[in-house]
DNA sequence: TTTGATTGTTACCTTTTGGTTACATACTTT
DNA sequence: AAAGTATGTAACCAAAAGGTAACAATCAAA
């Protein structure tokens, strides 16, 4: 028997994303954690209190939104600005199947970890908004809305695919479908800012 | 005690209207139904086999789709004629917490039931666009993209509003966030069919 | 009215899940 | 080396979930 605590911590910090990234945040539980972990349930406990907090320290040594940076200066104008934005969070979700199944905790959960990261998410979204707003000279609520727009039915596009393959004959699980998607975007965008 | 088994069967499925209605689809067990209905769960069993069949049962009765009519011919042109579609599309989820609840269980879940329910909204998906694609002249598939950014989005925000007030800074859960949104909409499809 | 099928009730079983108690083993400090 | 603390294990408990067998009451047909 060794005894080291900071493995084991890892150790079942490790199962909960293997977890997560399978069956989603609702399939995290104390018997899932020590069956995939190896670890004893008894030190889930000890180490960290509860499944929510487990959870917790989860998802704050995880950095979610670090994809997002939405600082950069546009080159090509408004137009190209907010194409590429959207272009990123689509590339985001693409690449991050636990951001797409934290997404899918949210719609049926309600815990301060969720409201925490909605929190931020709500900070970045209105960067977004805020910086299109300003550049356009459009007013905030009209750039919101085109902006939940399309970040909303990405977030949906994106969850539905993991159990769907078509949406509106749209495929969603292969580049495809993705790719007729952003070429939506773009036409909107090349209208609105024509 | 009574014999009746038509009314049996009808508390329990009020019962599942009840449960669903409160909690989603998911909080569907033997054990919630009999709490509710004060049905015995042997009962369950012989009348519907499983809860599997029973919530099939439950959809088939129930027609979700009858509020989608989208058939009547346009008098105002493309513009308008999309606009109003995804107005529609908007109330219908608005008064139809059933209908919620149904989307974020598409979500997590996969089986005979709701590959039905995917069918269906695929072919009245596919009608929308056919419609409007027609009408506009434009391709289908741009059409498709377009029309799946507004759905989408308009169903992950009705999920999101069950447990969260705002995305975006729109509030989801009032008319003022749903009015906004609908500008939004009505403005693109101005810039759109300009 | 008796027989048989249908409907309802009771009581039980198993599995899963969350959670704890008591004990054993290793490490560390004096 | 002894004592104390931190780490790990085994065993157990209660609650909730899904599921069934066996019996009781009612209804309908003969």
């Amino acid at each position: 028997m060794v005894k080291n605590r900071e493995l084991t911590e890892q150790k079942i910090l490790a199962a909960v994303e293997q977890i997560i990234e399978k069956d989603g945040f609702e399939a995290v539980g104390v018997n899932a954690v020590t069956a995939v972990s190896g670890v004893n349930k008894v030190l889930i406990y000890r180490y960290f209190g509860s499944i929510d907090n487990l959870l917790a320290k989860y998802i704050e040594q995880k950095d979610f939104w670090l994809v997002n940076d939405f600082t950069f200066i546009p080159e090509n104008g408004v137009k190209e600005f907010a194409k590429e934005i959207f272009h990123q969070y689509i590339n985001m979700l693409k690449s991050s199947p636990i951001l797409r199944k934290l997404y899918r905790w949210e719609l049926s959960s309600n815990n301060p970890v969720i409201e925490n990261i909605r929190k931020k998410r709500e900070e970045i979204g209105l960067q977004i908004i805020e910086a299109v707003s300003e550049m356009s000279g459009q007013d905030k609520k009209l750039v919101a809305a085109i902006s939940s727009l399309i970040t909303g039915s990405v977030s949906y596009l994106y969850m539905l695919s993991e159990n769907c393959d078509v949406y509106n004959s749209l495929l969603i699980n292969e580049d495809s479908g993705w790719n007729t998607l952003k070429e939506g975007i773009d036409f909107m965008f090349n209208k609105i800012f024509a």
